[in-house]
DNA sequence: TTTTCTAAAAATATCGATATTTGTTGACAA
DNA sequence: TTGTCAACAAATATCGATATTTTTAGAAAA
């Protein structure tokens, strides 16, 4: 009954299918913002049962995307203009300091995995498929962050980098995301940090930031 | 069968209360770091359902007290010395940036609220109501943070406090933290934040964690 | 001895049913 | 009309039982 068997032939317990789901559906606004998320529904959706759902939410919670309404069940968390903006700015904040961290404690297998993870990401998007560019595009942030040997840090960073996911599928931009240059300010970004320059690395990366923000800004602005 | 009579009467539900008493039982270390938590046990030792116990284990998931193994339940967040140097170091960045946004906020209804926390604070101390001193205290140090209106990172900053407090009373420094000078350090901050002096109040504040820190390394240092 | 395999025991994860709350509707009084 | 209050409906929280792992222990083989 623990074991499930999902698509891939990978095992997993219900209470994770369901987390991964749920964390899914809410990330790309399949259930809104703000929404109520009645138990019941949600377990005839994911054809499960009510603990692994109840579980499921309940983990969600940690993630920020889910809020616990007193005896009143659960609901996805709200979005708006002023908690866009937060994440923001506390991304650019810890990411500044995790990225600089990294670049102090900078070694040959970090910077070889930094350029694997970026020919991935460079290639998923030749290829075309959304969902693994999107995995392969946090992959590298990630990986720029996770050599500061820090997890709570990076922990941190990972939760901010899903909230504002959620943004930008909200600002129906999760599409287009990679018409723009991005390409070009991952480079720049990769570039930096093998020549261990810190405050380029820094800087490119919170211009990427600044430019995406602004960029999302503009849909979202009647949040 | 939801609602419950606690002792104080207050009614809350089973898993809420199991929640808080894990909680507690964590930061104090009655359920010791990496220690193994076995619903069962757990469900007998507080009067309740396994589900309750399940959910309030997810909950306390998210402050990071407790980690949940594949499918092999949950332990009690294991403690090292390079855990408690990380948390010590993010707080300090952390509640650096709150502090002088708050600072930057600063209204006369904040500060008359910081005046009054640290006015609880001082009572408790003098009373020498250990429970109520730690309580207050932590309130004070939110209130010093509160009015950066930043919801994610007070909710950061809250959650490396607890991180904290559980280092506080593994070094069985929890006993004797008022008998350090700490009440002088309190003022300081006060003071400088009631004269709006951004550097001076954040580096009290940080001279009031470095110091904690240094003292807390010690016991700690076999870890 | 050490290893490997198997059977029993312990613990977890999940289900289905039930009690408790919360939310809603409509009648009745003001 | 408007407001209050019961009865009803919907949804949540919780329990108790069960299926599924994981762990442990012991026997058989190398």
């Amino acid at each position: 009954m623990n074991l499930m068997q999902q698509a891939d032939g990978k095992e997993t317990s219900a209470t994770r299918t369901a987390y991964l789901t749920l964390r899914q559906m809410i990330l790309t606004g399949e259930l809104a913002a703000g929404e109520k998320l009645k138990i019941e529904q949600l377990r005839a959706r994911l054809d499960t049962g009510a603990s692994p759902v109840r579980e499921a939410l309940s983990l969600l919670t940690s993630d920020m995307l889910v809020e616990r309404l007193d005896q009143r069940g659960f609901r996805a968390a709200p979005a708006s203009l002023a908690n866009f903006q937060e994440i923001l700015t506390l991304r650019c904040a810890l990411e500044d300091m995790a990225l600089r961290q990294s670049i102090a404690n900078a070694t040959a297998v970090w910077e070889e995995a930094l350029v694997v993870a970026h020919h991935r990401m460079k290639r998923a998007s030749a290829e075309g498929s959304i969902p693994e560019f999107e995995d392969a595009h946090k992959a590298f942030h990630m990986a720029l962050l996770d050599n500061a040997d820090s997890p709570i840090l990076l922990r941190y960073c990972g939760q901010l980098y899903d909230l504002n996911i959620r943004y930008r599928y909200l600002a129906a931009a999760g599409t287009n995301y990679q018409k723009r240059d991005v390409a070009t300010e991952h480079e720049e970004i990769l570039d930096a940090v093998v020549r261990s320059d810190a405050n380029a690395a820094s800087g490119a990366l919170m211009n990427h930031y600044r430019v995406t923000g602004d960029y999302l800004a503009v849909p979202l602005s009647d949040l």
